[in-house]
DNA sequence: ATAAATTTTTAGACAAATCTAAAAATTGGT
DNA sequence: ACCAATTTTTAGATTTGTCTAAAAATTTAT
C-alpha cells in the first residue's frame, strides 16, 4: 500500500466534505491556484458564509490552505482526495454505461451518489472488471490509484473534420475581444458543436450550436478547443 | 409503474430513516408485530430516546403506527420501503459476490453503505444483469420490484440425520468470525454436504464436503442451513 | 395490590451543515 | 488616494440526529 492511500484511510470525511474538495479542485486543479469563496459557493450552490465555515474546517484537516479574504488552495493531500473521488467517479460512468446501459445523460446524478461509497476493494474490482479504462463516458480521464492521469485528447475546433461534433471544453486565445465575442453567440464551456460544412475560400466554418446555425471565422475556430465525441 | 412505486418515488428517505424502517422490519417483519423501543436502540447501537424522536417522525410520514409506551408497528407502506432497501442490500451483495469477487464476510459493510443509493433504474439493471436471482450469497431470498419473496424451505444441518444428504443454501449467523471460518473450509454456498456420523458425545459431525471428510462441532452445524436432497 | 424494577418519554444540550443579516476587508474607478 | 461596489467574514439562528439525565408509565414480584 502507498503511502497516500494510509493517508487516505485514515482521513474520515463526510459527503460534504468530499464535495467542497471535488469542487475546488474542479475550479482549480492543483495546489497554486487561488480559489475564490464566492465561486464555490456558486458551484456548491450554497451561500458564501457556508463556504467560508468549511474552509476553516478543511483547512484544520490538512486538505486546503485558507487565509481570510484571500481564499483557498488545495494542500498535496487536499489534491490527493480530489483525484481518489474523480476516480471513483469516473469509473463509475463507465461501469453505467458499460455495463448497465446507461445514457451518457443518466450517468452523473447516480454516480454523485456512487463516488461516495467507501471500499478500497469496490473501486479497484470495479477497474478491473472494466479492464482499466483510462476515460470515462465523458471523454475525461480517470486518474490512477496513485492519482496520475493522462489530459485528454482535446483539439481546435479548426482541426475538426465536415460533420463531426464535439464538446467545447476551453479557449486558447484569452483576449477579453475574443471573450465578448463569445459571451455575445452564446458559446460556452460545455456547449456540442457540429461542425456542418467548411468553406474552401476562406476555411470559415458554418456550425451547428444551441440547435442554431451560426457561422464564424477560421480565426475564431482556431481559438477554441473541443473535445471530440467518440 | 405500480402504485407501490409511485409511494416511493414521492417518499424522500434520508440514511437514518432507511436504516430504522430495515432493523424494525428484521424485528418484526409485518404490520403486526408490536417492536420495542429498546429493541430498536439495541439493534440500532443507539439510545431509547433517540429511537422515540426518530418513531414520530416515521409515524408522521406514514412508516409505522406509533403509540407511546406501547412500541411501533410498521405500516404497509413502511413494509414496502423495508422491502425495497433489503432487495437493493441483496441484490448488491450478488453483484459483489458473483461480479467483484467478494468473498461472504467482506460484501455486508459495502451492501450496507450501497443499498442506500437512489435510482431506480440502477438497481433494476444490476438485477437484470444477474440474471434475476432470487436468493442472496447468504441464501437470504431477495424481494422482487413488487416486494414479494420466497422463502426457501430449508433446515439447518445439525437437525439432519446420518447419511443423509442436503445443499448449503445459507447461513444463521452472519457474523465475520463464523463466515471466514466457512470461507477457510471452502464452505460455500451450494455444495453438497452428506452427513457421515454425529458424535453421541457432543454432537460434533463428521461431513463430507468437496470429496473431503470433515469435522464440524454442533455449534458450527447449528448455523448452517441445508436444503434436504429427497 | 402495591412496591420495585424496567421501559419509555421528555426536556434540554450538542455537533454538523446550513441559512440570514450585518459588519469588515478588499478591490476598482476616477 | 478615496469612495463605492463587491467580496468575505462574523454572529446568531435553524434543522437533523444524536446524547444525558430526570420524569413518567408500564411491568413484575411479592
Amino acid at each position: 500500500m502507498t503511502n497516500k492511500n494510509v493517508f487516505l484511510k485514515k482521513l474520515c470525511m463526510t459527503r460534504s466534505e468530499e464535495n467542497y474538495i471535488k469542487i475546488i479542485f474542479h475550479l482549480g486543479g492543483n495546489t497554486s491556484t487561488l480559489i475564490s469563496t464566492n465561486a464555490i459557493a456558486e458551484q456548491m450552490a450554497t451561500k458564501p458564509s457556508s463556504v467560508t465555515d468549511m474552509s476553516k474546517k478543511l483547512a484544520e484537516k490538512g486538505l486546503l490552505h485558507y487565509k481570510r479574504y484571500q481564499g483557498v488552495t488545495l494542500t498535496e493531500l487536499g489534491v490527493k482526495v480530489a483525484l481518489s473521488i474523480i476516480r471513483k467517479h469516473r469509473l463509475w460512468e463507465v461501469f453505467l454505461v458499460e455495463k448497465l446501459d446507461f445514457t451518457w445523460d443518466e450517468v452523473h446524478e447516480v454516480a454523485e451518489q456512487l463516488e461516495h461509497i467507501k471500499s478500497e476493494k469496490l473501486i479497484d474490482q470495479i477497474d478491473a472488471l472494466l479492464g482499466y479504462p483510462k476515460y470515462d463516458p465523458h471523454g475525461d480521464p480517470i486518474p490512477s490509484k496513485d492519482g496520475e492521469f493522462l489530459e485528454r485528447d482535446k483539439q481546435l475546433l479548426s482541426d475538426m473534420p465536415k460533420q463531426s461534433i464535439g464538446v467545447c471544453v476551453g479557449v486558447k486565445d484569452t483576449s477579453t475581444p475574443f471573450l465578448k465575442f463569445l459571451d455575445k453567440n452564446q458559446i460556452a464551456l460545455g456547449n456540442t458543436i457540429k461542425v456542418l460544412d467548411i468553406e474552401d475560400f476562406d476555411q470559415s466554418l458554418s456550425i451547428l450550436i444551441n440547435n442554431k446555425k451560426l457561422n464564424i471565422s477560421h480565426q475564431i475556430a482556431s481559438n477554441l478547443y473541443v473535445k471530440k465525441q467518440n
